[in-house]
DNA sequence: ATTAGTTGTGAAAACGTTTACATAAATCCA
DNA sequence: TGGATTTATGTAAACGTTTTCACAACTAAT
């Protein structure tokens, strides 16, 4: 027969240590009052008992929480780079004995919700969030109830909030930059869900390359219609059908770069040779790829450290300044937009 | 000044609707005893003062509880295949309005018993684990506290338990029998870390295809250290060095497979004419590589969807003998074996 | 020797639920 | 009409903590 042990308490303890339930909670939170005679005795039953204490009932009594727990809302678990934002986040929270919480909402802004929900009445300490869209209302609900939030890769229009995101700008100046310097002249930019800031961030990235390097902006071969593998597959074949064919393709995530590589694969035209590309987001794969692909690099990892270390200082200090954290780019130059 | 607003609890619709919280609860909990006139009376107070019922407190006073909270211990979440299971876990969590607490101890099994003991204190109502190796004592002494448990990719050794795994000798033989029936006399095997089950699964396979087709196996082309990126490297440097090479590569899973990829692809080998390989692990990149690359598909999804479908089955009845589901392998047929 | 202060501990309330039990009101049957 | 039964609701305990308050036992000061 399998019966769940009745695991021990504080009640369990005090009756072993022979003292009140309140003295063991005393010792557990260290309180330097208790007697180190006392003391020993608790720890001692403590051991023998087994304790650990249950964070349900503790987070149900207190509002001063040390034992954090943290929600996490990720649009797409299945993009390595949130996976690298995960690991950040869950790195610090292993350390300092909090627990995540995640929902995967797979950029569904009605799945979004009811993870808000979920996590709100699990009472979580703290919310760290990519946002659906720019006006993404739960998130303001949550912020407005008074809910320790941190964005990541995404803010929100309406409302001052803490946020950390890559330099996308930047980012997508330097890859377009360097197309340029190879001597590329029409480089086509597969753009993401323009619904999604970043997008524009990156296609202003791309239009400042070209001015700044004097070149023209042909608005035709900007385009894009979703973030993923089979937008990248469209627009691709539409690029490479077109009378004056780009030499070069940028895309704007990494599951873009996989259906314009794959059009590509299929069309059997020689990478760089014959059409060059970067991506956005470098991928733990990008290396194994032949050629091996040039890509900005996002540090997802330490996006997510920042974020969790901004929603430790938000939840203990809530009227904090919101900050806004840009991590650096890095362009990883490898051979898939081909040497000078 | 940013105050958190106290949320409405059972007293506050109670109040509101001018019965006791009794009653609330139970509209909450469908209990067709209250008549309709309170029902609705309480339904509007429900609505106006936007109640959302406390899980904390649930969870702290009843056993028996539908919104569940699931406890998973993944071992490697930069693992494609885990993430497949994650996205089966967490569809038919959210189905059901379950959350999951995800605890990613990347092999480390002192990170996992402290992830166990968090989530043991989380009170979740049941666990899905992937062990850090056959003998994991921790997981064990889960099981025997009475907790619902069940296993996935790899069982327990000492411990009848619900397991999910894919099938992966019948997976390994088949992708090696397609090599053979190629023309392939000379196949390699980098394995992944021989502590762990799956690597003997997957070699008994490949063995197993060598039998049946009449082929000596050559142990010396069996190799594998760790189960990671550095080791695929490694080995299939060793093993292009060879004096007699082998004209075909089995990798044990994809990060071996991309260790492998990057070595030939350095050594400028022609894929598949100078060197052919199968990876175990069909990853959502692999139509993007060049060549595509053939590979055994694990049904991770899937694998996660039976794995909560027992796991709910098993908190339900936890006398329930315990099942060993074993999910079909698919070998994904692409250019990197070349064609006969 | 009395008072004041200190030290260590316990009793009890509170957090937001669920649920066993009690009870009031309404209905039934003889 | 009156007792038995049914129906709907309320009261209060319990879950495992934290935390306030009270208090007993000392110690120190007069």
């Amino acid at each position: 027969m399998k019966t769940a042990k009745t695991v021990a308490s504080l009640k369990t303890v005090a009756s072993l240590a022979g003292v009140s339930i309140a003295t063991v909670s005393r010792v557990l939170n260290g309180d330097p009052v208790v007697k180190d005679e006392t003391r020993l005795a608790v720890q001692r039953a403590i051991k023998t008992s087994g304790y650990h204490p249950n964070r349900v009932a503790q987070r149900l009594r207190s509002t001063n929480r040390s034992k954090k727990l943290i929600g996490l809302l990720i649009p797409d678990i299945q993009n390595p780079f949130y996976v690298d934002v995960i690991r950040g986040i869950e790195e610090y929270a292993y350390a300092n004995g909090s627990a995540v919480v995640i929902g995967n909402f797979s950029q569904d802004p009605k799945r979004e919700k009811l993870y808000i929900d979920i996590l709100r009445s699990e009472s979580v300490d703290g919310f760290i969030v990519a946002p659906s869209h720019g006006k993404d209302e739960d998130v303001e609900e949550l912020i407005n109830d008074g809910h320790a939030v941190v964005c990541i890769d995404r803010g929100l229009s309406n409302l001052n909030v803490d946020v950390v995101k890559s330099d996308n700008e930047k980012g997508a100046f330097n890859a377009v930059a360097h197309l340029i310097k190879l001597g590329h002249k029409r480089i086509a930019h597969i753009t993401g869900d323009p619904a999604i800031p970043t997008t524009q961030e990156r296609i202003a990235g791309y239009i400042a390359a070209h001015k700044h390097y004097g070149l023209r902006v042909d608005q035709k071969i900007i385009k894009g219609k979703e973030s993923n593998f089979i937008s990248g597959v469209e627009i691709t074949k539409q690029l490479l059908a077109l009378p004056e064919r780009p030499t070069a393709i940028f895309t704007a995530n990494n599951l873009l770069t996989l259906g314009a590589l794959e059009t590509i694969l299929q069309q059997e035209l020689k990478i760089p040779e014959e059409i060059a590309i970067v991506g956005f987001d470098d991928v733990y794969w990008a290396t194994s790829l032949n050629p091996p692909l040039t890509a900005v690099r996002q540090h997802g990892f330490e996006i997510g450290q920042r974020a969790i270390e901004l929603l430790y200082q938000r939840i203990q200090q809530p009227d904090r300044l919101p900050a806004n954290v840009i991590v650096k780019t890095e362009l990883m130059i490898r051979r898939s937009c081909g040497f000078k």
